[in-house]
DNA sequence: GAGGCAGTCAACAACGGTTGTTGATTAGCG
DNA sequence: CGCTAATCAACAACCGTTGTTGACTGCCTC
């Protein structure tokens, strides 16, 4: 994603201000890889501003997803993700743990054969691997063990 | 998906009781192919068994999906949807209305490069392509010259 | 065919994630 | 400097889904 210091500037260019709570989340994001949901992005900031609310954490997520700079994932683990890369790219999600990992992985060969396609303009194409980290995985095993 | 008739042996086999209810759900998922959320199978059986509860839908559609008969899908739509299309196939997803589709697409060649992989167990592999349905482009269209 | 117990019902509450609202306060930026 | 957006706290509400209760029904086994 974008710095801190260009996400000024594009929040500046929108006529949107740039406040110390967006600064935090701004840095916050910037280098993130671990998909963080709101909740956990209103904690990290809160670590370094202990008043900032849920509520605003939220609303500059919102912003900086409709300016298409995150990405707002669902990818079923209860609650929105958002995604500072912006590159193509997928996700591997832990059914567990709901961790989600960045893929980079070729699928322009998937492709939508033209008679299945029922007139529908394609925009995207998703790919989401499911499985299990390594830390659940032993967890499950020494559950068994002891069950 | 399975007949009514082989859900209702395998219900029995499991010592679930075979109810008008649920054999009410069988006969609309049977050869249903859109997918629908729990509230518009609750819609459809209503139709014939007025006084059927939503809450009865969800626990056999839950029931349903414990025993693998039918597969759960959150495509980020607001609701699960409920498919009773057990092929491997994948979905393409009205980015407007919600309306989704089965995809039979070889997606076998889209895999995790090991280095990637972060020591996971992968279990599924899904593609969902997003797009606009003929209908809803049309509105869209419809819409911007009136506006 | 009768009884036990799973299933169902209605009605209600509650959940979790997210958004709306209000009214007061703060502070960015032209 | 002042306009106005942004924020805050506190609360309510939303939606999809699940839990609960207590009474009733009817499937299925024996």
């Amino acid at each position: 994603m974008k710095t801190p210091a260009e996400l000024t500037e594009l929040f500046r260019a929108r006529g949107l201000k740039v406040t110390p709570q967006r600064q935090a989340i701004f840095r916050v994001l910037h280098g993130e890889t671990t998909h963080p949901t709101a909740e956990a992005v209103y904690d990290a900031v809160s670590e370094s501003m202990p008043t900032i609310s849920l509520r605003t954490v939220y609303q500059t997520l919102n912003d900086l997803t409709a300016m298409g700079e995150v990405q707002a994932l669902d990818l079923g683990t209860g609650s929105a993700r958002f995604d500072p890369n912006l590159d193509t790219h997928h996700h591997l999600v832990c059914e567990d743990c709901g961790r989600v990992i960045d893929i980079y992985a070729d699928a322009t060969a998937v492709r939508v054969p033209g008679a299945q396609r029922h007139g529908f303009t394609i925009n995207t194409t998703e790919v989401v691997f499911r499985g299990r980290c390594p830390e659940c995985r032993d967890q499950a095993r020494r559950k068994e063990v002891h069950g």
